[in-house]
RNA sequence: GCGGUCGUGGCGAAGUGGUUAACGCACCGGAUUGUGGCUCCGGCAUUCGUGGGUUCAACUCCCACCGGUCGCCCCA
């Protein structure tokens, strides 16, 4: 029996990586004052048929949807934002008076796709949601959040790309202009364009495929069809993220696989080496119309989604060593079976009163007991032999000295609180 | 969905059509009678992803399937 393909253990040596990754970015979210939020794992299929869009290839073809017993549609979730705006506009969170809503969340999304290094069909995402908020100081406080977060961490090797894809206004006019351009070359356009070119015509500029055509390099940029208003809230934002000192490339070709887009759209790359072929580590945008579409009031909103899997690589791929302290405070020792029996009450002792302690489950010799005792980086051994049960005494070992002393049972415990909290 | 590549003990990794399947790490035991990290000695795969086929003989050749892995598309 193996798991499901695309799906792993995260097996304990590697949770310590996971908890201190969690923790750094929690606290930054403490920081940045953003709450968490926890959403079911599935939703009906029509949340992300209406949030993400029937075009993107997530709806298509990437969903894990199945019918439960009453026949409902249901689909784990593939991604975070969707299920968000959803619990928004259900818990009526527009209706709070502290706004807008400032929101994160750590949660697995699946994705049926052919799993490759940094793709997995179970993948786990951390990502942060503003409801409620059309101040482009938002956009670049998101993207500051997502930027610190790989930053505290240590990576370097980063590279920040934005676009606009402008409002409602600006983005049909852009639409119409794409179609104009491409639809003479319709025929030599890969089969996926022409029928993007009917559907979603801004995904053309993403296809790799069609990269070289020369109709490419000559198509109409979402910047030149831009209205005031959308021009003027790309360079505010931009004017915020220079402010800050953040780095950024715009590229006018970014236009994320996502349909709720408008506005700002940011992916943040990883140049390091050894990464693989994907080199995304984290995008997000923002998604005015999403609530709304949700039956909820017209609210702004702008979000991004990381990898967490993804970010793990990075940290490995630059060398990036997570700390790793885990010791032991007492380990005891004991063979034979009275002592055994008189260990087991004594480590039930020891941690009733707040001591960390293990003992031997496997019936080994004393020195194999050792053995395991220093392995499990162990600060204390306590021997309790033959000898120390019939006087009522415990052999206490020091292992980084190898010193040790016999003690009265009685002063056990005083003694290893006075070491392990004063010894700190 | 398509393509490349790989599949030998807990892990890493030799091997080659011929009959006891190297080695390293880990683990267990002993030298050490109640004491770890070093050293020495010993133990640890009736078996080479699964199922067929070729052959006197297959872990080695062929086929199929399964699984891992990397890449394409697209993304986290």
């Amino acid at each position: 029996m193996n798991a499901p393909r695309g799906t792993v253990d995260i097996l304990p040596k590697d949770v310590k990586a996971w908890q201190y990754v969690e923790d750094q970015i929690k606290e930054i979210c403490n920081r940045y004052h953003y709450s968490e939020i926890r959403t079911p794992v599935f939703e009906h299929t029509e949340v992300y048929q209406r949030g993400v869009g029937d075009t993107t290839d997530i709806v298509q073809k990437e969903m894990y949807t199945f019918e439960d017993r009453g026949g409902r549609s249901l689909t784990l979730r593939p991604e975070g934002t969707a299920g968000v705006a959803r619990a928004y506009v259900q818990n009526k969170l527009y209706g709070e008076a502290s706004q807008p809503v400032k929101l994160y969340y750590f949660a697995e999304m699946f994705r049926y796709e052919r799993p490759q290094k940094g793709r997995m069909r179970q993948l786990n995402q951390f990502g942060v949601e503003v409801l409620g908020s059309a101040d482009p100081a938002v956009d670049a406080e998101v993207i500051d959040l997502a930027m610190t977060v790989y930053r505290s961490l240590g990576l370097t090797s980063l590279k920040l790309i934005i676009n606009s894809l402008g409002d409602k206004e600006s983005r049909a006019d852009h639409r119409q202009a794409l179609i104009d351009h491409f639809t003479p070359h319709k025929e030599e356009l890969c089969a996926d364009c022409q029928v993007r070119l009917e559907q979603n015509p801004l995904r053309v500029l993403d296809c790799k495929k069609d990269r070289e055509h020369p109709a490419m390099s000559s198509s109409p940029s979402i910047l030149d069809y831009l209205n005031d208003e959308s021009k003027i809230y790309f360079e505010d934002v931009k004017a915020y993220l220079d402010s800050m000192g953040i780095e950024y490339v715009v590229d006018p070709t970014l236009v994320r696989g996502l349909d709720y887009y408008n506005h700002t759209a940011f992916e943040i790359m990883s140049d390091a080496e050894g990464f693989g072929a994907i080199t995304t580590l984290a995008g997000g945008g923002r998604y005015n119309g999403m609530v709304e579409e949700f039956g909820g009031p017209s609210t702004p909103a702008i979000g991004f989604g990381m990898g967490l899997e993804r970010l793990l690589m990075a940290l490995d791929a630059e060398g990036i060593e997570i700390p790793d302290d885990d010791e032991l405070d007492c380990y005891v020792v004991a063979v034979g079976k009275e002592p055994e029996q008189a260990a087991v009450r004594l480590v039930h002792e020891l941690r009733t009163n707040g001591i960390q302690v293990d003992k031997d489950y496997q019936q080994r010799k004393m020195k194999a007991q050792l053995k395991a005792a220093d392995r499990y980086r162990a600060k204390y051994v306590l021997i309790l032999g033959e000898d120390e049960l019939s006087q009522g005494t415990v052999t206490v070992k020091e292992m980084a000295t190898g010193e040790q002393k016999v003690l009265p049972k009685e002063e056990l415990l005083e003694t290893l609180h006075g070491k392990l909290t004063g010894g700190k």
